[in-house]
DNA sequence: AATCGTATTATGGCCTACCAAATACTGTAG
DNA sequence: CTACAGTATTTGGTAGGCCATAATACGATT
C-alpha cells in the first residue's frame, strides 16, 4: 500500500484530459455559475456549436450531468437545467449535516493533532478571504475545510457524496455566504468544531458541525423563499 | 403541489422507456448479479453486439454507470467493472448507517401510526421471504423496508443516495443475507427499529437502525476478507 | 540466441451524416 | 376567430468512418 502511495506521489498529472472531460467541466461550470439559468433548455446542437464538439460528446456530457442532478430530462422535450426546489435544498443540507457531523465526530475520536492543525489552517484562510471580501475564495476554502474533515479520516466516499450534492446548491451557498453576519458567525461555528475535535469531544464535534450546516440551511431557506415570489 | 402529487399517483408508468434506459438497466443488472465480474473489461463494440444497440447508446450507458461507481475507466484502456474495495464497502455501510439512522429518527419523531403500519407490513414480507428461502425477495423487501423509512418522511434525496451507494455493494448484501443467523437477527433488529418508532423514541430508533447496518457491515467484512485471499 | 525495431490488431475517442417520431409553430381556409 | 394542415425543430437512435494509442506478434540484426 505504501508503494502505491509513493507511486501516486510521483505520478505525472496526466495533462491529456479527454475532450469529454473538458466539455463536462465547462458545462458544469456554466450551470453552477449561472451562465445557464435553471429551467433553460440545453439544446444539443446549440451546445455542440458553443463548445465546438460533436453531438456524441455533448450527449455524454448531458447524461453525466443528469446523473449528477444538475440537469433534468423532460421526456420528448430534452434536457433543461434542473430547477432548484426549496424542499430538495433543505434535504441536501440535512444530509450534509448528517455526514459532516459524522466526519467531525470521527476526527474528534481519532484525536490527531495534525487534523486540528490542518483545519485551523483552512479556517485561517477562510477568515482572510472574508477580510478581503473575496467570496469565491471563501467558497473554495470552505470546501477545503470540509474536505479536510473527511479526508483526514479517509472518508473519501462520504466526501464524494457531499461534493455531489453540493454542486446542486452551489448558487445557494454563494448567497448564504454573502449574508451580513455570516462572515462572523460562520468562522465562529467552525472554530467550535475545531475546539471540540481538539478536546476529543466526538459528540460535541458532531453537534457543532450539524449546527453549522443548520445555520447555513436556515439562511438559504430565507434567501430562497424571499426570492421565489419575486420571479 | 397537491395537484402534482395527484398526477403522479394517476400517471401511467410510462411504458415507452428509451432504449438507453433499457440498456442501462440491462447492463447494471448484468454487473450487479455477476454476469460481468469485477475487473472484466467492457468493450464497447462487444456490448453493442450483445445488447443490439449502437455505440452511442452503449457509451452513454457506460458513462452513466461510471458516475454510479459501478464502472471504472482506465485511461487509454477503457472501461472495466469496478473492483470491490473492502475499505470502500466499509465506508458505504457507514454512510448508510448515518442516513438510515437519520431517517429512523425522523420517523419516530413524526409519530404517525401509518409509518409503523407500513414498516410492519414490509417486515412481515421479509419474514415470509426468509421462510420461503427466497433470497431475491428478501433483498427486494429489505430495500422496500428502507424505502418506506425514507419516503414516509419525504426524504427522497437521501433515499436516492442510499440507493446509489447500495448497488455498489449489492453482491455483498446478497451474501450477508444468506448468512446463517441473519434470517433471525436481521428481522429482530428491524423490529427494534419499529418498536422505537412506535414509542416515539428518536434516539433509540436512530441507534437501532445504525446497529442493524453495523451488523450487516460486520458480516460483509468477514465474508469479504475470507473471500479475498482465496482468489 | 537475445534484443531491438516494426507491422498488425484491438480499442477508445471523436466525428459526420442520416432517419424516425414527437412536439411546437405557423399560416391559411372556412 | 377557429380549426386544421403543413412545416420546422429537436431528441432518440443508427451507421459507419477516421485517428491515436497500446499491446502483441513478427522479423531482422547483431
Amino acid at each position: 500500500m505504501s508503494g502505491a502511495l509513493k507511486d501516486a506521489a510521483i505520478r505525472v498529472e496526466r495533462p491529456a484530459k479527454t475532450l469529454r472531460e473538458l466539455a463536462l467541466d465547462k458545462v458544469r461550470e456554466a450551470i453552477v455559475n449561472g451562465y445557464f439559468r435553471p429551467g433553460d433548455r440545453l439544446v444539443e446542437r446549440d451546445l455542440c456549436a458553443q463548445l465546438g464538439v460533436s453531438r456524441t460528446v455533448v450527449r455524454e456530457v448531458l447524461r453525466h450531468l443528469e446523473s449528477e442532478g444538475l440537469v433534468a430530462n423532460l421526456p420528448n422535450k430534452g434536457p433543461i437545467v434542473a430547477q432548484l426546489d426549496i424542499d430538495e435544498a433543505r434535504q441536501i443540507y440535512e444530509i450534509r449535516g448528517a455526514l459532516e457531523g459524522m466526519a467531525a465526530r470521527l476526527c474528534a475520536e481519532r484525536g490527531s493533532p495534525e487534523i486540528v492543525a490542518a483545519l485551523e489552517e483552512s479556517l485561517a484562510a477562510i477568515r482572510n478571504s472574508y477580510r478581503d471580501h473575496d467570496m469565491a475564495a471563501v467558497l473554495a476554502n470552505t470546501s477545503s475545510f470540509y474536505q479536510t474533515l473527511f479526508t483526514m479520516v479517509d472518508r473519501h466516499v462520504a466526501w464524494g457524496v457531499v461534493n455531489l450534492l453540493t454542486v446542486r446548491i452551489n448558487h445557494l451557498r454563494s448567497m448564504t455566504i454573502k449574508t451580513e453576519r455570516r462572515g462572523i458567525e460562520g468562522p465562529l461555528q467552525m472554530s467550535k468544531i475545531i475546539d471540540a475535535i481538539r478536546r476529543g469531544d466526538g459528540e460535541g464535534a458532531q453537534r457543532a458541525a450539524m449546527d453549522h450546516v443548520a445555520a447555513a440551511s436556515a439562511i438559504a431557506e430565507a434567501v430562497l423563499s424571499a426570492q421565489k415570489p419575486a420571479e
